[in-house]
DNA sequence: TAGGTTTAACAGTCAGTTGTGTTATACGAA
DNA sequence: TTCGTATAACACAACTGACTGTTAAACCTA
């Protein structure tokens, strides 16, 4: 991560328009497929180099691909993995969602928080009540990076082989690490859901995520709207597996009924 | 850590008069055991305000201890263990060790790298050389960070308690995952030694430094000289148990002769 | 080789942060 | 209670670092 990766303050004006200019340069090239830089310069406004500039960094993030002559867009399910890209969409609805996680922990427990950027909003608001004592497992390095200078927070690091696209720690001995713990509460998220059943496209966490839930006495899945009602090619458990879902408002009626009958699902207020 | 603790850049001016001042602050105050704050504006120059906020941090520290009406100096056992005071010391000299260390590493290697300052100097080089694929293996924090974006490093996290103090990954469970490992080299160091021993004085440590001997193939021991011919309160492993000792020019021929009696001793040439 | 395309190098602008001091208020010990 | 001491609040200057554009060189491809 370069510069505004996981920043608390004020956006800063200047970041907000590179922020805007990226997202406008993402949607054109899905929309279309490709696009030259020539394109993009008009769409945007902004210098040849800075067009470049923005190009070469999302397509470090594995969102577009660049090619000479032009870019192009990757599939969905490849940049979506990426922790970086996933960091930047849907602020307000995790936001919110983090909060509602908060109202389930009670001072002195012990929770766990998966490899996920929903989750990444709930650590940073651990602190900020003085829940007391509280221990907190994860596997997910900005997760650990936020918790380790909280007071009253007893981190307990998960570690393995660390991936790059999830910025966390995976493989075997993450997973035996995992399993040697019980917590009160885990704290899940993953990429797809339909009422039924949830999913995620990789194997790797597909396993951890597993482990994590047999980690939890309490398994609580955070979901925000732009997950709900698809698929992915893993199954990972079924809804009724976990003992909340969060979701935010705005979600449709039917949709909700239906998740209601596997699970208890509660709503985040935004805001 | 908040503001320049492991930068690279250059100092700045400003910053090095800061840090001069606190130097000259905790060299009077361990000179004399206690000080008064206003004493130590005249010492300083700098106004009331300023000595009361440096005053904090080296508090928070650990280096000395506020009470009403001025400050006293911290038993040296103490405020050595604090991780952020003492990457600030004796950098040129572990800045020549860790170059040393770098010359035992070949491409392809694993090596394991403990919780101290030197090894984050180390930690910091292994990216520059083009060393093909290397597994690093650590239980310190911020040498996961410095690695996580580092080409061809396939970096391993020893997950476990987390230390405020040692900003690492102790316990059970960071000893366990660290015996389920094998490595071509670790690399150690410790807080004190003679030509015989070697020492800590933290008994946590000392389990997580032995458990980590265990898993390497070859063992490098990194000394600055300020912990030379020293001892602590627990002894760590014999001199002899390393396969090599790392330390910097300008020590005592006698001592360098006793010390090469127990093993094989690298000089580190400055620069 | 000639066209456009990409990268490298340089420099300027601007925003945010840090370090500092001054003043005002709160605190603690005698 | 009272005086010295400690913190809080505000303001300001300096510095850093991010972001951008321009120009020049390198590169690819037809």
């Amino acid at each position: 991560m370069t510069s505004s990766a996981g920043r608390n303050g004020p956006p800063s004006r200047r970041t907000q328009a590179r922020e805007s200019r990226q997202q406008a340069i993402v949607a054109h090239v899905v929309a279309n497929g490709v696009a030259t830089v020539t394109e993009l310069t008009e769409l945007t406004g902004a210098s040849l180099m800075t067009v470049h500039r923005d190009l070469d960094e999302l397509a470090r993030q594995g969102v577009v691909r660049k090619f000479h002559g032009g870019v192009s867009a990757q599939p969905s399910t490849v940049f979506e993995s990426s922790s970086e890209y996933r960091l930047r969409v849907q602020t307000a609805e995790k936001e919110a969602l983090a909060n509602a996680a908060l109202g389930l922990i009670e001072p002195g427990m012990s929770i766990m928080i998966d490899t996920s950027t929903t989750n990444l909003f709930l650590a940073r608001k651990l602190g900020d009540l003085g829940l007391g004592p509280l221990t907190v497992v994860t596997n997910y390095l900005p997760a650990m990076q936020v918790l380790r200078s909280m007071q009253d927070i007893h981190l307990i690091g998960v570690g393995g082989d660390y991936n790059t696209t999830h910025d966390a720690f995976l493989g075997m001995s993450a997973i035996e690490a995992v399993a040697a713990l019980t917590v009160d509460i885990v704290f899940l998220s993953t990429s797809a859901m339909t009422a039924s059943t949830t999913y995620h496209q990789e194997p790797d966490i597909v396993t951890i995520k597993r482990a994590m839930m047999q980690a939890g006495q309490r398994r609580v899945l955070l979901m925000d709207p732009t997950k709900l009602e698809r698929t992915a090619l893993h199954r990972l458990a079924p809804t009724s597996e976990f003992h909340r879902l969060v979701i935010n408002e705005g979600v449709d009626d039917r949709l909700v009924a239906d998740l209601r009958e596997q699970t208890t699902v509660v709503v985040a207020p935004p805001r």
